[in-house]
DNA sequence: TCAAAAGTGTTGCTTGTACACCCATGT
DNA sequence: ACATGGGTGTACAAGCAACACTTTTGA
């Protein structure tokens, strides 16, 4: 009796279903996004969000599939992947009578990837997130979705609750203030700040040390994963 | 050239997009969420979120399929509304190969709503989140869509980022620290809660004065709107 | 005059910041 | 020795909690 389709469980037609990719790095002590340009109309030429349809036969939730958009449009595995907001309506996207796209924030290394254009894509490129996006117009309604989610990523950081799978796997303390004071725009004190991250665990020192000039070299430490609170 | 019904954009077949509600109300001192007791299969006779199913024709946002759902379901205007979070896949609902929910958090005031089951609902309750929940099986996976939703109105509360519109449109000082009180379940100072509030500005007093027993009668108070910053 | 809740001032703790100071290392 | 960044201790300020206190009302 059962199909291999099962039966549409409504009558009602479902929107047309993406997710898009706010992906940010630290490059040149600048936070940047990363976008693509639009090959073919809708909006052709303008820089968009990478992003793709959900593929209900490959996808097993929807945080796999923007792995998956990561990994199939920009070869990167997201160190750090979080779901942001979704967005819907039927104005979105001239392709659809109704669009939805669930947003996920991912956060790479610098240097991780190296910007290849895919199909549908004319150009791939990192832009200060600062500095050149504000007069820089963008497809459908990715500016603001941009925007929310670098304030929250900046959010997090004062909070220190960091984002630690994009960096590399393991750093020192002066790369991870340095990190932080770059996303947030301003200087934070050294003893504060290591105090902080004692206080919450959120690092382990490792045994190696690491030299980088001709001065003291630095402990070198790892992202803690789950508290053990033991 | 073009038909009524828009090309589809993509071959792919789109998931069953749904709505849920996580309705929550201080009643009795208690925050209890409300649930509907499924009439069919799956779970049948199972305790359950109300939801619905996205209807791209009448739906200009996915806020206001919620308000849809929240009005046809239950006959309520939700005080406050906020998207909390969208889970997705082929687990999670029998009907269809792949299921994707919206899940948005509603609170009404208390006593603002007479819960009358409706079509598919044999009976609409509220629960105690905290005493009735945790031993109750709930359908699908509407458990822990609940406990996050509650989760995180407590750490808004306890950050004073107050859901003031699931208040009465006025109340005293002393209602909102019991309100809060009881969501977070503890007490707070009433010298501290106060300087708080004048602090951000969430509360603007009115002219009026409320009597509730035989002493000293209390000023009334509004939430301040967005701020004006003058 | 008393009870009950409104409303306010004062003290002290907790948390983060600012700043100063040693430590280790290659040139 | 000295410049440079790693690492640590101490003093100060802001924000919040605990507590005490005064005020206003009807009974």
């Amino acid at each position: 009796m059962p199909r291999p389709e099962p039966t549409p469980p409504s009558p009602y037609p479902m929107p047309f279903t993406r997710v898009e990719t706010v992906t940010l790095s630290l490059m040149e002590a600048r936070l940047r996004v990363l976008l693509v340009r639009r090959a073919a109309a809708p909006f052709a030429e303008t820089w968009a969000l990478p992003g793709g349809v959900l593929r209900i036969d490959r996808d097993a939730s929807l945080e796999a599939a923007a792995r998956r958009v990561l990994r199939e449009r920009l070869a990167v595995d997201a160190g750090d992947l979080q779901q942001m907001e979704t967005v819907g309506g039927a104005q979105r996207d001239p392709r659809a009578p109704w669009t939805l796209s669930v947003v996920y924030r991912a956060l790479v290394p610098a240097g991780s990837l190296v910007p290849v254009p895919g199909k549908r894509v004319r150009e791939v490129a990192w832009f200060d997130v600062d500095h050149e996006l504000p007069s820089r117009p963008l497809a459908f309604d990715h500016g603001p979705l941009i925007a929310r989610a670098v304030a929250r990523l900046r959010a997090d950081v004062a909070r220190l609750e960091l984002p630690l799978g994009a960096l590399a796997p393991t750093f020192t303390l002066g790369e991870l203030q340095a990190w932080c004071e770059q996303l947030l725009g301003r200087n934070l004190d050294k003893s504060s700040f290591r105090r902080r991250l004692a206080e919450r665990d959120l690092v382990e020192a490792l045994p190696g040390e690491r030299r980088e000039g001709p001065f003291r070299p630095a402990q070198v430490y790892r992202a803690r994963e789950a508290t053990p609170h033991d």
